[in-house]
DNA sequence: CCAAGCTATATGACACGTCATTGAATGACA
DNA sequence: TGTCATTCAATGACGTGTCATATAGCTTGG
């Protein structure tokens, strides 16, 4: 049975999806065109930079994200890969290991961090 | 320069994040263990399903949805397999298709979309 | 202090989406 | 009508995400 009601929802979830994708690709396209990084990268360094605590992070940032456990430790093996973040060793639980951005993490971090809120507001409104 | 007006656009977008990714994670994962199809499957079952029209539809289809031109044609190739719904040529432009529930697509389609109309109300609320 | 279980991360197999390209049919225009 | 551009759909190569599992280190109860 089709409710009206059903009709609405639908409606609403499609423009909850088209307004999610639209602003996802612009950004990721964008970074990847000018920085030469996917959306889930910047995430992730965005997520790095704004930690100032030295606690092992790569567990927390699995938290602070819709993404898997093994997709941030794919994410970081290309971050580490491209030179902007180091894993570290963690003294007090060696199973652990904690995130730092590199120089030219940080520096490109910054550079993305103002596209990527400029697009942001482009597409929030 | 980090504003607030950032901030904010962050969380913004992180709650947006996160409130697609949990809804659309919980129909995908109940259409899978109930129905055996995933969410973009059923999404264009659902399309086909409202298309009242005996038009030539891939591509239409494609205006509809975010997915891509080949994301489409790959997912109907999945519906095709499951026995869901069936490629028809059309006569008028011998490069299009239209697509036709199966008696099993129509069927499935039913109680799969009862299914996802109750979840889309459980998460927009 | 050892065994059994738990936790943090990595990895391999696999599924699916994207991009670029192809093939076929159509349209447009000299 | 013959050429050239355009459109619809399918496909192959490839990247990335997921799930299940592996590995290593921690913890707890006897």
């Amino acid at each position: 049975m089709a409710t009206t009601r059903d009709r609405q929802l639908v409606e609403q979830w499609r423009s909850i999806q088209d307004s999610y994708f639209r602003t996802a690709g612009a950004i990721d396209r964008a970074l990847e065109a000018k920085f030469d990084i996917g959306l889930n990268e910047f995430e992730i360094l965005d997520l790095v930079a704004e930690s100032t605590d030295a606690a092992c992070r790569m567990k927390s940032l699995g938290e602070r994200t819709p993404m898997t456990q093994s997709a941030v430790s794919k994410v970081v093996d290309r971050l580490e890969k491209a030179g902007l973040v180091s894993r570290q060793t963690c003294a007090d639980d060696r199973r652990s290991l904690f995130l730092e951005l590199t120089d030219a993490g940080r520096a490109l971090h910054e550079s993305a961090a103002v596209e990527h809120r400029a697009l942001l507001k482009e597409n929030l409104g």
